[in-house]
DNA sequence: TTGAAAGCGCTAACAA
DNA sequence: TTGTTAGCGCTTTCAA
């Protein structure tokens, strides 16, 4: 900067000036400063930037997604990414892989760049530690789950009704025996989840039998040798509610090898690509991923421009996409 | 740093000494040091570190994508967040959606950020002015496409080789009329993949016929029209090679549609999740996403350690994943 | 409308 | 083994 004031023929502060957009600057000298910036190829130093200024803002955001890889995190992940450029704020992104761990690791690493707010996913049960960021000054907001044992801005997809109404959808069409597959119980999703099931059950009469209930499967393979071995058994369910991406493909695996995928019906919680053209198309409950990181971001944002209301829940809405897997009839 | 030094009862330096790891500094002072740390929950700032450090480096680099939500993209993304955070480094991230301009606004964002260097899938033609970050200290690896005009570090894909053995393996099966369907020309690999048919289809001294070639699908729409609207044309193809993801998806959604996936032949370049779940299952030619980000990170780093050797183009093998589809035979 | 001086939090260079 | 001083590139504060 030092390199583009004398070249202006100016002062630093006022090279300052201009590439920051401050107004009190006459139009010649302005344009004088912004060529020997282009001349010199100058981009400001955000850190230095951020060092000196008196709200520390460093114009960066962080976000911790359970896996940037997966369709579910990376579609929050684009979704900020896109509010954030509208501010001219880029993104730091880190995955979680459900690791407690490494959420500590990361959000010490981001609040070591000082990252002015984080969207998180959060993992573990405990999150008090983040006190202590937030008292720093770092704002932050919680996606697809709450954090435990601290308050926070919190943007979740209706897990538990959306469940209820896929199983609903199951009930509405004739069957009694539904069974539930579902993830890791300790996670919270795959306690609203199971929750909304139990809902629908009861809310239909209908018993929950100990035999169709499968929990933990961590893996989509977990899941497949459940379902088979749950099939396979003597009196099988007629249905299947699956409360998870990578259970639902378990499930879709064991019914196809087990050539039932036209005799058992199956809706999954979560949507996933070429869920049309499986044979049959695959009834869902679908989760709106980018809504959800949209209004992370703007929450965030909320917070930024000095928003200090209490901090809200809120609740995106997930949609049944029927598709054909959810209405086959019971067979008798 | 300053509390954390009266606390400890030593001076700045010393602490410094003891938060980066730094010989020379006696274990009883390190661990009052530690604890005064722990204490005041400070953390370093990595914006003042960077400023001050003689190599200005800031632990933190950018990766720019096409779209961090598409598959092939966040694998890339994932592949260099790990191998960068055994190094000690965040990672930011950005898409560009083939925009050029949104190109230069994110390696300005990211350099502005003063990342340590860049691993990015150039978009456009022209990227001279790429020169410039180059001297200024940035170092880049290239993924997925060269860059344009200028010389650099390449991890790519064998598109054309990967895209002949796809045809070949049609052509073993007896087909003799195989279309092409593919994204825009102008992009690098389409084009690639494109002349990888044509080799394929002249080793085999069968005709390239005008009718049989798709370009420009930039949608799945798109390319379910175009393969649709050629499969109903009088005497249509045997088979099909569809060169990109979504070109993929367009032409299984139209031969479902006309229901022909069991009578026409179809390999696709580029796996995706499920490939096996259809009926019939997808032959296609993998690409080795992970393996393409991994060693992008570990050519960035090997820079980053000195090694100033010429530019190297890093050639990822793609596999065929024979499942089904690849293998109909022609119908007479 | 412009500029001079101070200092953000840290590390390099050197001194003790 | 520890400390002192200067200064990285910028913005703040205050003065002209």
């Amino acid at each position: 900067m030092r390199d583009v004031a004398a070249r202006a023929g100016v002062s630093l502060k006022t090279v300052s000036r201009v590439l920051n957009g401050e107004p009190g600057v006459a139009e010649a000298t302005a344009e004088k400063v912004q060529l020997a910036a282009r001349e010199l190829s100058f981009q400001l130093n955000f850190g230095a930037r951020s060092l000196r200024r008196s709200d520390g803002r460093t114009a960066t955001l962080g976000v911790i997604l359970e896996n940037v890889e997966n369709p579910y995190s990376s579609a929050i992940h684009r979704a900020v990414e896109e509010v954030a450029r509208e501010r001219g704020l880029s993104v730091l992104a880190g995955s979680l892989d459900e690791d407690p761990r490494r959420e500590r690791a990361l959000v010490a690493a981001f609040s070591s760049r000082r990252v002015d707010g984080l969207v998180m996913m959060p993992t573990g049960a405990d999150h008090r530690y983040l006190l202590t960021e937030r008292q720093a000054g770092t704002f932050m907001v919680f996606v697809d789950r709450a954090p435990g044992l601290i308050e926070g801005d919190v943007v979740v997809t209706d897990n538990q009704a959306g469940a209820a109404t896929g199983v609903r959808h199951l009930v509405s069409h004739g069957h009694r025996r539904i069974a539930f597959a579902g993830d890791l119980l300790q996670i919270q999703t795959a306690q609203q989840r199971y929750a909304g099931y139990l809902d629908a059950m009861r809310g239909a009469d209908l018993r929950v039998v100990q035999q169709d209930t499968i929990h933990d499967c961590t893996s989509a393979s977990l899941a497949e040798a459940a379902v088979t071995a749950m099939m396979r058994g003597g009196d099988p369910p007629t249905a299947l509610f699956t409360a998870q991406n990578f259970v639902t493909f378990g499930a879709l695996r064991a019914l196809r090898h087990l050539g039932l995928q036209h005799r058992v019906a199956l809706v999954g919680f979560d949507d996933f690509a070429l869920a049309d053209l499986l044979d049959p198309g695959v009834t869902v409950v679908a989760q709106d991923a980018a809504a959800i990181g949209r209004r992370a971001a703007e929450r965030l944002f909320s917070r930024f421009d000095g928003d200090d209301s209490p901090y809200t829940v809120e609740v995106v809405s997930s949609r049944l996409v029927v598709r054909g897997s959810g209405e086959i009839p019971p067979v008798a």
